[in-house]
DNA sequence: AGCAATCTGTAGCAGCCGCTACAAGCAGGC
DNA sequence: GCCTGCTTGTAGCGGCTGCTACAGATTGCT
């Protein structure tokens, strides 16, 4: 029979997935410590022990959340280089409003708004993922185009600006927008 | 001599501005009754009087947001009709950037996550302060443009992908993804 | 075995949160 | 005056916040 509940040694590591699922789910504001202790199977004390301060814990779950975003880039885009810009943009974007992605989004933009409030933690984390963003997007800019690296920044500002026009109900307006770049057809 | 302060009658519409600076400096995550109130020179006691609910509080103080951006905006960017897309489009980026701006896109940012987030009063402001600006730009598209409509849109989700990725620092590939549009110059 | 260092549970602190009960102040109508 | 209804102040509720003091358990080392 199943003994009681093991007693598994946690550290940071082993900590930071369950502590990622739990504000995936809820978001970043409402997350205070015996809620996320609980969604780790752990007391608040112990996320005290293990990281010292709140500050701490969210700053380093931000990492963790910036690392595990990369590994999920690439396996959702994979190594294929699309053939035009057009499939760049189109496959980004289906990826980033896929049902799977859209906790991320919605704490995509929690993430922004520290960022722009300057909260400590945020920026990096902010940086680090667009910039794997647009190390995907540079890396796999079709094969012979005229400006891959400018093409590249120019294909992630229009990616961005559709995504927050779709977080605020203006996807239609968007959609209008892509078809008027050229870079998306009806 | 000056007597002991009146004792002006408060209402709702009297209440909103004071509480909107508030917000714009201290953010809305951590806006909370008594420094609300104390920022409007009353007590939490009779905001709760005057709005009944936190809720319904930050609702109207969003709409009360979402009018004075578009009172704003005519203001900053007034009616003449720039010659290009170009101009309409540095033109506004310039509005946004500039230094009284700040205060505001910070805040923009966690209207977005509110929105994003699906809290009550966040998307109807987010959808409006977006139409806002989309209503300035269509009908000032340039004398003659191909496609009014579309070409507003497509500036648009431009100026917001490049506000976002300001946002968490990333101007320089902002600006080099502009150049690559063709649609900004060195 | 005995010791020391590392972990973890219990209980509680002071402080803030949104909200409310109660009563006093105030105005205007009669 | 006196009553009525709108506005306001005082005080406090239960609940949550991040954090900590203290004691007990567990572990590895010798």
């Amino acid at each position: 029979m199943a003994g009681p509940a093991k007693k598994p040694r946690m550290s940071r590591e082993t900590l930071l997935p369950a502590l990622a699922r739990h504000v995936l789910a809820h978001g970043l504001g409402q997350a205070s410590l015996r809620p996320l202790a609980q969604a780790a199977g752990t007391s608040d004390r112990m996320l005290l022990y293990h990281f010292g301060t709140k500050e701490a814990l969210l700053a380093e779950l931000l990492a963790h959340l910036a690392r595990s975003y990369s590994q999920a880039l690439d396996a959702a885009l994979g190594p294929v280089r699309p053939a035009t810009r057009r499939e760049a943009l189109a496959r980004i974007l289906i990826h980033a409003r896929s049902e799977a992605m859209q906790p991320f989004m919605a704490l995509w933009w929690e993430i922004v708004a520290g960022s722009a409030r300057g909260e400590t933690g945020f920026a990096p984390a902010a940086r680090a993922m667009i910039g794997e963003l647009l190390g995907w997007l540079e890396s796999r800019m079709p094969e012979g185009d005229p400006d891959p690296a400018g093409g590249a920044r120019y294909l992630l500002t229009l990616i961005e600006g559709t995504l927050m026009l779709a977080a605020v109900g203006h996807e239609d307006t968007a959609r209008q927008g892509l078809l008027a770049s050229g870079l998306a057809s009806a």
